[in-house]
DNA sequence: CCCATGATGACACTGAGTTTCATTTGAGTG
DNA sequence: CACTCAAATGAAACTCAGTGTCATCATGGG
């Protein structure tokens, strides 16, 4: 129990399983693969029952996708502390960037290996793809609130789209080459993403 | 057998339990729900078994969604087709309008019957976002071969999102009104959405 | 008419996710 | 410290989507 003694017991107790279930899910899910692991095996191996695990997680995909869930997570609350000036897109690239940059050191690994094992399973990428529009719902609706506009505005669903959008292409390449460079490379890609949104409006056949 | 004869028999009749499935489905979730009907009761009401229901469905999801399926394979179809020239996204824009155009007049029908399904049942929005998200791939794909540019170009991405956006946007309102003015008034809106594109990138807080 | 091939149905099986209920364990109180 | 309440856990039975196998049936082509 060499855990961070400011949150009630209970509550520390809770997160240890979650961290000890998502970590075990990522080490079993890249070694025998997302489909051949049963839950059963997992729950094993952590010590836990099947009723304990989907108290943590909703789905066998959840668990995979923890680094994932934590980063937009993170981000939501980012945005929602800071105040809106300026072009909405590039606070929302900025939001995006403090955010990454905030990440704990640990993030980096899990992250990679969660992008790697999405490719290998096509019910995870499903689950990705669900949890993302999950979130630009709440960029949407954050953004809707702080500007005064409609939820159903479609400039704000283009624009959680483009981040969301230039976020998943940067992280893929990063992922494509393991992460080479760390936290910065990866922000460096970001700011290379979102420089490239304006042109691809005038993209032309020749 | 009133079917159209231009076809061999064999793939008549799987056409025929296909549509059979599919129009039952829609009845069937709507009336009772998704998660509460069984496909035990789907397959008797069609009298066909398991196992022919999943030779012509992936999964539960995808019966519901027929009418979104067939509109995305028309549209690739319709995107293959035509040569790209000038912008691209008014490109994607065109080949999106030729293609509501030239849907089946029975389908405006069966499209809000499901679109409204899709809102009571979360499975069912996971669903859509998944095959979306495999049209943009479709998308990517077509468009990188016809330009020469590589599919990991994030302008194509940004594009392939956009389109895509955009017709869920005016699908959403069109249908939230019960799809009145019919194919033509989802046209309309459907160019309006493009439109407003642009102005997107530039939306500043006051 | 016959044969190869593809579609179907019946059935058994796996595994995810839910529900119920009894048991344990941490938190607050006197 | 003892007691109590609420929350967390575990055990087990259950539902149902989806898979795999194999025997049977229908179709299309010769």
């Amino acid at each position: 129990m060499t855990d961070d003694r400011s949150r009630p017991l209970r509550e520390r107790k809770k997160l240890r399983t979650r961290r000890a279930l998502a970590d075990a899910a990522l080490r079993l899910f890249t070694d025998k693969g997302f489909d051949a692991t049963t839950l059963e095996e997992l729950v094993e191996e952590v010590e836990v029952s099947k009723s304990t695990f989907f108290r943590a997680f909703p789905a066998k995909e959840a668990v995979a996708i923890e680094a994932e869930t934590q980063l937009w997570s993170a981000y939501l609350t980012t945005l929602e502390r800071r105040e809106v000036t300026g072009l909405v897109l590039a606070e929302l690239r900025d939001a995006l960037l403090e955010t990454a940059a905030a990440l704990e050191p640990d993030w980096d690994d899990r992250y990679v290996a969660t992008r790697r094992l999405v490719l290998t399973a096509p019910a995870l990428l499903a689950y990705v793809e669900h949890h993302r529009s999950g979130v630009k719902k709440d960029m949407i609706g954050c953004l809707a609130d702080k500007l005064g506009l409609d939820i159903d505005d479609l400039r704000l669903h283009v624009l959680a789209e483009l981040a969301v959008t230039a976020w998943s292409v940067s992280g893929r390449d990063w992922v494509r080459e393991d992460g080479r460079g760390g936290r910065q490379a990866l922000i460096r890609r970001l700011k290379d993403s979102f420089e490239a949104i304006p042109a691809s409006l005038h993209l032309a056949a020749p």
